[in-house]
DNA sequence: AATATATATTGACACTGTAAACATTATTTT
DNA sequence: AAAATAATGTTTACAGTGTCAATATATATT
């Protein structure tokens, strides 16, 4: 039976599923994401977005992918900064930092564990590759000063992951029950304790 | 219409439905939790549970608090293994992560922004603060020590906690894409992270 | 033009949270 | 002890979810 709409094809419903997702986990989290939902503001039937994904975590898998690339470009943009190791590493937390806050859905989606099987999708091993190695390079900058700490650069790339990432996320979640978020704005608590952080492990 | 059930009243139903809640959580995450499955469980209606809990959140709110206390009983016997400060910091840090993966469902409702509006109930409040304050008890006894940092004890103390719920964050959602998780055991990378940064904050 | 492929629809199934009305049992008050 | 009340269940219902199978239609390829 035809139903007398001007397009029986949308002609671009990838892309608009793939916005409006994005809408969406602006205000809320993966629980208030339905395809049907995104369907419904595509004007079309409840089940075309299975055209379009296999299934509801490979639209998640796709965001994933589309923050990981814009994550890196805060990255690059952060050691672009300066030439200086040190301080290129602190930009680089702060950059963490800021891109959790300007993009907390796909902050989120990307470390909170939100895709079963990783390694079934290779783009997002890949993804997870690429950030990494911006860090390590840094790192290993950091490490060739004369009063880099005598450890494996591992542990040292891992403190410094781990440092960030869980300042990022206590911010996100609304954890830091403490004066210092009421009486200083954020970015300015992100950027001391980083660069507290990075100065006493690689300064003197 | 009797259905010459052997009781009409459950009589446990309350603490059958948050352990059997815990089991799910044990394997799966806060989305494979549902009122009608523990119902179901239980040999109960389905709107029974909501004789106990007001809705979803109400229950996921016990169970945060029911981790909390286990979190805190880590802590606590962490601080109790020695009366060094610096040494005290870095078990308390341990423990921190000890927890997390000895309890990761409790671990991961409790920080990972599950709770809508956390001041509606003030328990959680509480028991956020009861957290906070041993950390800032032994912060405030490394920042005494003659080497200890000249700057915020705040800083200090959302750095350490920002580094060891970062750690503990990154190896839960299996983040870490690094010979260093494959090569040493999770608990041995933990200790070397938190001593090394630990050490280089409060130690000469 | 005929056929194949991509994309969309309809209908269905088995779930979910939760509200309203009602039933049964336990507890408290008289 | 009887009556009233409160606590704890059940049934039914609504609106929503992910996803499958069968079917329709438009676009691309031969």
């Amino acid at each position: 039976m035809n139903t007398r709409k001007s397009t029986y094809h949308h002609g671009n419903l990838r892309e608009v599923l793939i916005t409006s997702a994005l809408e969406i986990l602006k205000e809320g989290t993966i629980q208030d994401l339905s395809l049907r939902a995104l369907a419904r503001k595509a004007g079309v039937s409840q089940t075309a977005p299975y055209r379009h994904f296999e299934d509801k975590e490979a639209l998640i898998v796709v965001l994933i992918l589309e923050g990981s690339a814009i994550m890196q470009e805060y990255m690059k943009n952060a050691i672009a900064i300066s030439d200086d190791p040190v301080e290129r590493l602190i930009n680089l937390g702060i950059s963490y930092c800021d891109f959790s806050q300007d993009h907390p859905a796909h902050f989120r989606l990307m470390f909170s564990g939100n895709v079963e099987d990783k390694e079934k999708y290779e783009a997002l091993v890949e993804a997870d590759k690429n950030g990494s190695e911006i860090v390590e390079v840094i790192v290993s900058e950091c490490m060739k000063l004369p009063n880099a700490p005598q450890i494996k650069p591992e542990i040292v790339r891992l403190a410094c992951w781990s440092l960030v990432h869980g300042l990022a996320n206590l911010i996100l979640n609304d954890v830091i029950r403490d004066d210092i978020l009421i009486k200083r704005d954020k970015r300015t608590v992100v950027s001391e304790v980083i660069s507290f952080y990075t100065k006493t492990m690689f300064e003197k």
